[in-house]
DNA sequence: GTTGAGCGTT
C-alpha cells in the first residue's frame, strides 16, 4: 500500500496533524505518541451514527475502520485514569488519583541527559540536532578533562516544556547512533517508597523488541522507558509515567506476540550508593518492613534476626562504613558477611558488556564479593505486625526513597 | 536463562 497519512488532532475542532501509516495500512500508536506524547488511542466521530467511535487497537497497532481511514479527523485519547484490570478495580483509588493529577503545575524545563552519544559528536552537532524540537538554551558534551575525549553523554536544555516532553518520549539518531534523553538522576523525582513507576517483565522471548514492548504497554499508560538487557536474558523493564499504572499491572500475566510474560515489581537497581544509603538509613531507624527483603528474597532465616539491627543508630562512622560496604553488590549483607571471613574480591561478574561499538569503553569499578555467606535474614515484611509500618517514612526525607529508578 | 549501563570538575 502506498504511503498515506491520517489526520489526527488533540480535539475534534483543532487543526489536525498528518500522521504516517504503515505499509499495511495500520497506524502505530507509537507514531501517534511521537507527536502526541502520552496518547493511548484514537477515536473519531462516525459519519453514520454521529457518535464517537474508538479505533481498534491491538498490541500497539491501530487498525482502520472498515471503510478505511478516509479523510476523518481522529482525536487523540489520553489515559484518563489508571487502567486497572477488572479484577483490581478500586473506584476510590481512581478518584483520588485523578483528583491529585489535576495539579499540572510548574512546567519548568530542566536539563536532560543525552546518553549514548558518538564520541565524535560536538556541542554544535547536538544543538543542530535538537533545534528541530524547540529552542535549545544549553548543550554540553561531557569530556575527559585530560584528553578532551567525549565521555559519550551530554546535556541539553530546552526553552519549552513541550519540546522537552517530546524529546524525552522518543529515541534519537544522532551522528549514526541511537541516543536516549532522560531526566538525569540528580533531577529524578522523589518517588515515594513502593511506588515504582517501573515494572519487571519476565519470560520475555528474544524476538520481542523494545519497540514492541513500548507499543504494547502504551495501552495502559504513557511509557517513558523500555530496557532490554543485552545479551538476551529473558526479561525487560518498562517504566511508566504514572506509578499507579505500573502498580496495577504487577502480578499480571500478559500476552505479547503470543507469549505469556509475567509482570512484577522492579526491584531497586543495585548499584547506587546514595539510594542504598537511604535504605540503610531507613533500616537503621528501626524499620524492618520495607527496606530490605523483596518478594523474591531467597534468604532463609527467621525474622527474629531483625532484632540484631533494630536499634543501631547512624553516626558518621557507621555511615562511612556502610558506604564502603555498599560499594559491593551485597550491600549491607556484604558488610556483615565480612565479619566472618576474609573477603576475597574478584569474580568480576562481567558486568560491562558494553554495547558500544566504539573503541573506548567505560571502566566499571565494581568488585563483587563472591561470598555466599548464608546469613540468616528475615524475608522482609513482617508486616502482619501491629501497625508497625504505619508511620513508615513519615519522618524521613521523602526526597530519597531508594525506589527512584 | 525472571531484576537494568553509562549521570554533570558549575
Amino acid at each position: 500500500m502506498a504511503e498515506m497519512y491520517i489526520r489526527v488532532a488533540e480535539e475534534e475542532n483543532e487543526e489536525p496533524m498528518e500522521i504516517p501509516s504503515e505499509d499495511d495500512g495500520t497506524v502505530l500508536l507509537s507514531t501517534v505518541a511521537a507527536q502526541f506524547p502520552g496518547a493511548c488511542g484514537l477515536r473519531y466521530r462516525s459519519p453514520v451514527s454521529q457518535c464517537m467511535r474508538g479505533v481498534r487497537l491491538v498490541e500497539g497497532v491501530l487498525h482502520a475502520p472498515e471503510n478505511g481511514w478516509g479523510n476523518l479527523v481522529y482525536v487523540v485519547n489520553y489515559p484518563k485514569e489508571t487502567v486497572l484490570p477488572d479484577n483490581k478495580r478500586k473506584m476510590d483509588e481512581i478518584d483520588a488519583s485523578s483528583a491529585t493529577k489535576i495539579k499540572r503545575g510548574d512546567q519548568k524545563t530542566s536539563d536532560l541527559i543525552v546518553l549514548g552519544l558518538p564520541w565524535k559528536t560536538t556541542e554544535q552537532d547536538l544543538k543542530d540536532y535538537f533545534n528541530t524540537f524547540g529552542e535549545v538554551i544549553m548543550v554540553q558534551v561531557k569530556r575527559d578533562v585530560k584528553t578532551g575525549n567525549s565521555k559519550g553523554f551530554g546535556f541539553v536544555r530546552f526553552a519549552e516544556w513541550e519540546a522537552q516532553g517530546k524529546v524525552m518520549s522518543q529515541r534519537h539518531m544522532i551522528d549514526g547512533r541511537w541516543c536516549d534523553c532522560k531526566l538525569p538522576n540528580s533531577k529524578q523525582g522523589p518517588d515515594e517508597p513502593m511506588r515504582s513507576r517501573k515494572v519487571f517483565v519476565g519470560r520475555c522471548t528474544e524476538d520481542i523488541t523494545a519497540d514492541e514492548l513500548r507499543q504494547f504497554f502504551m495501552q495502559y499508560g504513557e511509557v517513558t522507558d523500555v530496557f532490554i538487557p543485552k545479551p538476551f536474558r529473558a526479561f525487560a523493564f518498562v517504566t511508566f509515567a504514572d506509578d499507579q499504572v505500573a502498580a496495577s499491572l504487577c502480578g499480571e500475566d500478559l500476552i505479547i506476540k503470543g507469549v505469556s510474560v509475567h509482570i512484577s515489581n522492579a526491584e531497586p537497581k543495585h548499584n547506587n550508593t546514595r539510594q542504598m544509603m537511604e535504605r540503610a538509613g531507613r533500616f537503621g531507624n528501626g524499620f524492618g518492613g520495607q527496606g530490605f527483603g523483596g518478594s523474591r528474597s531467597s534468604m532463609g532465616g527467621s525474622s527474629s534476626s531483625m532484632g540484631n539491627f533494630s536499634n543501631f543508630n547512624l553516626n558518621p562512622a557507621m555511615m562511612a562504613a556502610a558506604q564502603a560496604a555498599l560499594q559491593n553488590s551485597w550491600g549491607m549483607m556484604g558488610m556483615l558477611a565480612q565479619q566472618g571471613q576474609s573477603a576475597t574480591s574478584g569474580t568480576s561478574t562481567s558486568g560491562t558488556s558494553s554495547t558500544r561499538d566504539q573503541t573506548q569503553t567505560y571502566s566499571s569499578g565494581n568488585s563483587n564479593y563472591s561470598s555466599s555467606a548464608a546469613l540468616g535474614w528475615g524475608s522482609g515484611t513482617n508486616s502482619s505486625g501491629s501497625g508497625f509500618n504505619s508511620s513508615f517514612g513519615s519522618s524521613m526525607d521523602s526526597k530519597s526513597s531508594g525506589w527512584g529508578m
